[in-house]
RNA sequence: GGGGGCAUGGCGGAAUCGGUAGACGCAGCGGACUUAAAAUCCGCAGGUCGAAAGACUGUGGGGGUUCAAGUCCCCCUGCCCCCACCA
């Protein structure tokens, strides 16, 4: 008698993964690049790359793993497989350890992707290791500067003075995210300067109409995440209207202010015009009475904090300049100020004043006493009384000349019609989006490719001569500013147009710029001689499912979205948008336990030790919450841990059933041992099947015909998973699609006993077929042990993924639900082949109608054939 | 303030086109096996009334459309996310 065997994940697990290696499972097939056969199109399955953290956590499993399932099932479907995956490496945390501890950031960041490349491996992801891709290197990064100077090339890519976040302290330039919302720095703490400094960007603007117009097309993307990138590109459709300054003289200046209105219909309720504070024309304008005020108020604006500035109850600040200004409808000299309530950044930086119908110029000449001139009303209303509040919704015009008695929207329309007649406006549509800021005063990022030549200016780096290197070995210190600065070896050049000495840029790009083509390049990774081929990208691309964390819902994917426009329209690409279905998962989240008295987090091992005495509170008091991982809330569950325990097989089981993937995910142990549990359940019912003399030998096969209702309903059952899971994969319901193999599973264990070696044998290759995607390394265990392959050198992985037979779902009975009035009274086997109207005389005749009906005939019957018949008295 | 999404048992979550709400699992309860426990197996399980058959009720609240509503329409409440002094 030999020892039962048992579920033993970790030596299994190694092994097939061995195995897979060995039979080049997951090696991309190469495509010979005429236009592919009639069979299956290829499949670009892709994950959001990683930092190169050092440590994988649950968020990245979950991701992987949902990819992981997409792409085994499409080669199992027969596709050919695109399945990469590489590592977004520049960036500051390997910047802040050379800072902190002095290592060589990129050695510590090859360090880190050495042990997450293996953390990654345990979990059996079928990914093509082969076309690794990582942007620090400089095979990868050069093509990222070939691909700047396209930019720059087709005049895309610019330089030009901006505000930026100063750190004093660091004396650095730090991004929005990098201030808290105290406007203090992350890393120093100092107080967040403005400075205007000179900067590289891409002009994002200039493709802000197809950003927007092809949202509507990518109909495999979360509607969320459209309507966020719609919000994020903020277009309105509005008017510039010009006030003419008024000179000491009295008379009208050349000097215009333009002013951007998406509300022209109000242009006579304009009783005066604001500026920015840092509008460039302010000091011009301002009279000499008024130029002390005038300067303290704009110092006052400036070291305003970002708090200060987004306050609820900001109170609108503002002081007059002295000068006066036309309004171009009614001819009247009305009053110039600035105020911090206008933003710079927006529109013109200047606004006209229409105190009646916008809150905020209500409250601000409220506050200054200005006039406040109705031009709206409530169409066939009375006018509003201005106690409180402004009138901003559209109406009907009054006190606007010849425009009176029109409504809002013709309104609108007729005064910039005539506006842009007499010159002084035109319709004009205005972005929220702003040019993408890329340069960065740090080392660790990929080098900008150009040289400034005080005689030829901007220079390219010529193309042979890229990559630009980024030092090594160099000293890294948190004194701040760019540690490529400090290194004039490396920027004293020669300029390359006219040879007199030159000074190599030294400011690094935004990590964003290296994500925003990665995806490209999977698809050609080791060409030397071009960033892709088109040849490649057109094969594979666009990517037929992206899957990440929402976090990049906006950034990440809007950037990569420019510039596959961008690459389109200089014929580098042949598709406009670079990813067709996106799915976002959701995070996961770990169950933490809060102590309301300390507001301290306990970790889970002290709840289960309730007499700690570091805390002497009740435990039955603790607060509990799922919340997402962190060290500081102890709360974070380790994958390597987890695998070690139950095996990679059930990490994935649990992390695809415990929710559907949009959804945050809630860590729970006891989950995961029910879902451990279920695959040492399946084991067993294989052990059971052996015993049996079940076997999935191909040369053991023998056709029964004639089945018992055990055997059909099994098949049943086994067609039935195949349809259900095909359908949830599909959808990317990768939640049910695990029920259904359990419920599959479950049917196996109640009819197995009754059921002949060919039923078996069906019900077994199907369930381990249908498994395979979602525990590969156990599904090609058992379909093994089955002997499905005599000669052992196969896999699963390698099989056809099953086929529903219609047939097998067919029942000789239908059990139909007889329902009076909607309500449900009753049930009716009835044969299959019944028609409907037998059907309908099966229900009358039946003893619900009888019991319910009182005898008298209905007065409406409807059959749904198949489903129910509803009597309605 | 603008926009988007969500609301179903003790819990996570199912439910094509409107057609038997609660699939699948967790936790729970009862039983079998065991000296015992664990593991495993079998069974129960929205709520109320009932010994049971069964009846009534039930998808955040209110109204509507329909033979029939978790699903469609209107109003309200609560929560989550994005943008936000954007003119």
């Amino acid at each position: 008698m030999t020892e039962p065997s048992r579920y033993q994940p970790a030596q299994l697990e190694q092994r097939w993964q061995q195995a897979w290696e060995r039979l080049n499972l997951d090696r991309t097939p190469s495509f010979t690049g005429g236009a592919h056969a009639d069979g299956p199109p290829p499949f670009y399955a892709l994950s959001m790359f990683p930092y190169p953290s050092g440590n994988l956590h649950m968020g990245h499993v979950r991701n992987y793993v949902i990819t992981d399932v997409i792409a085994r099932q499409a080669r199992m479907r027969g596709q050919a497989v695109l399945h990469p995956m590489g590592w977004d490496a520049f960036g500051l945390p390997a910047e802040n350890a050379a800072i902190e501890r002095g290592v060589d950031p990129a050695a510590w960041t090859e360090r880190n992707i050495a042990s997450m490349r293996e953390q990654l491996q345990r979990l059996g992801l079928s990914i093509d290791w082969s076309r690794e891709v990582t942007t620090c290197r400089s095979e990868y990064y050069r093509w990222t500067q070939w691909l700047f100077l396209q930019f720059l090339e087709a005049g895309l890519a610019f330089q030009s003075e901006a505000t930026v976040n100063w750190d004093p302290v660091d004396q650095t330039v730090l991004a929005n995210e990098q201030v808290d919302a105290d406007g203090r720095s992350w890393r120093s703490g100092a107080l967040v300067e403005q400075r205007r400094l000179r900067q590289w960007f891409l002009r994002i603007t200039a493709y802000a109409d197809p950003l927007l117009d092809d949202l509507p097309g990518l109909t495999g993307w979360p509607e969320r995440v459209r309507t966020m990138q719609a919000n994020w590109i903020g277009r309105s459709a509005g008017a510039e209207l010009r006030f003419a300054v008024i000179g000491p003289d009295g008379n009208d200046d050349d000097l215009g202010i333009t002013v951007f209105t998406t509300r022209a219909d109000t242009v006579f309720g304009a009783t005066y015009v604001v500026l920015a504070p840092e509008h460039p024309l302010v000091q011009r304008l301002t009279a000499p009475e008024q130029a002390l005020a005038v300067a303290a108020f704009c110092d006052l604006v400036s070291r305003q904090s970002e708090q200060e500035r987004t306050a609820d109850d900001r109170p609108k600040r503002g002081v007059p300049l002295g000068t006066m200004v036309r309004h171009p409808a009614t001819g009247e000299a009305i009053p110039l100020w600035i105020a911090d309530y206008v933003l710079a950044g927006y529109g013109t930086g200047a606004v006209m004043g229409v105190p009646a119908h916008d809150e905020r110029d209500f409250l601000f000449a409220r506050r200054h006493e200005l006039p406040i001139r109705p031009v709206i009303v409530p169409a066939g209303g009375d006018e509003h009384s201005f106690d409180g509040s402004a009138w901003s919704e559209p109406g009907q015009l009054i006190h606007s000349g010849r425009f009176d008695g029109l409504n809002s929207a013709d309104a609108r329309e007729a005064i910039v019609a005539w506006a842009a007649e007499e010159g002084w406006g035109q319709a004009k549509v205005q972005y929220r989006l702003r040019d993408w800021l890329i340069s960065r005063q740090r080392y660790w990022g990929c080098p900008i490719p150009v040289i400034h030549c005080p005689t030829c200016g901007v220079v390219p780096v010529p193309r042979e001569q890229l990559p630009v290197e980024l030092p090594s070995g160099i000293s890294v210190e948190a004194r701040g500013g760019s540690p490529l600065a400090r290194l004039e070896s490396w920027w004293q050049v020669s300029c390359p147009c006219c040879g007199q000495p030159a000074r190599r840029e030294t400011d690094t790009m935004d990590t964003f710029m290296c994500s925003s083509w990665y995806y490209l390049r999977y698809a050609d990774p080791s060409n030397t001689a071009e960033a892709f081929s088109r040849e490649a990208v057109d094969h594979w691309l666009p990517v037929d499912q992206y899957v990440g964390g929402v976090e990049h819902a906006i950034l990440h994917l809007l950037y990569s979205r420019f510039f596959t426009k961008v690459l389109h329209d200089r014929g580098l690409v042949g598709f406009r948008e670079p990813f067709q279905r996106l799915l976002t998962q959701g995070m996961v989240q770990g169950i933490t336990y809060r102590n309301p008295q300390s507001g301290r987090y306990v970790a889970p091992a002290d709840v289960a030790d309730a007499d700690d005495p570091r805390d002497p509170i009740d435990h039955h008091s603790l607060e509990v919450t799922y919340d997402k991982m962190s060290k500081s809330k102890h709360n974070g569950v380790d994958p390597g841990v987890v695998i070690d325990r139950y095996g990679a097989d059930t990490a994935r089981m649990f992390i695809l059933f415990k929710a559907p993937p949009e959804k945050d995910l809630e860590w729970d142990d006891a989950d995961v041992e029910g879902q451990y549990r279920f695959l040492q359940r399946l084991w067993r019912l294989v052990e059971a099947a052996l015993e049996r003399g079940v076997s999935l030998n191909p040369a053991a096969g023998a056709n029964a015909s004639d089945l018992s209702p055990e055997e059909r309903e099994l098949r049943r059952a086994v067609h039935l998973a195949i349809r259900e899971v095909s359908a949830d994969l599909e959808a990317n319901q990768l939640n049910t699609a695990v029920a259904e193999l359990m419920k599959l599973s479950n049917a196996m264990a109640e009819f197995l006993e009754a059921c002949g070696p060919s039923v078996a044998r069906e019900a077994f290759s199907t369930l381990l077929l249908l498994l395979a995607p979602f525990a590969p390394h156990l599904a090609d265990e058992l379909w093994h042990r089955l002997g499905a392959d005599p000669e052992g050198n196969d896999s699963i992985h390698r099989q056809p993924w099953p086929q529903c037979d219609a047939s097998a779902l067919e029942r000789d009975t239908l059990t139909v639900v007889i329902q009076v009035k909607g309500k449900v009274r009753g049930q009716l086997e009835v044969p299959a082949t019944v028609d409907r109207d037998t059907l309908e005389q099966l229900a009358l005749d039946s003893e619900v109608a009888r019991r319910w009906l009182d005898g008298r005939p209905p007065s409406r019957v409807i059959v749904v054939p198949g489903k129910l018949v509803n009597l309605v008295p």
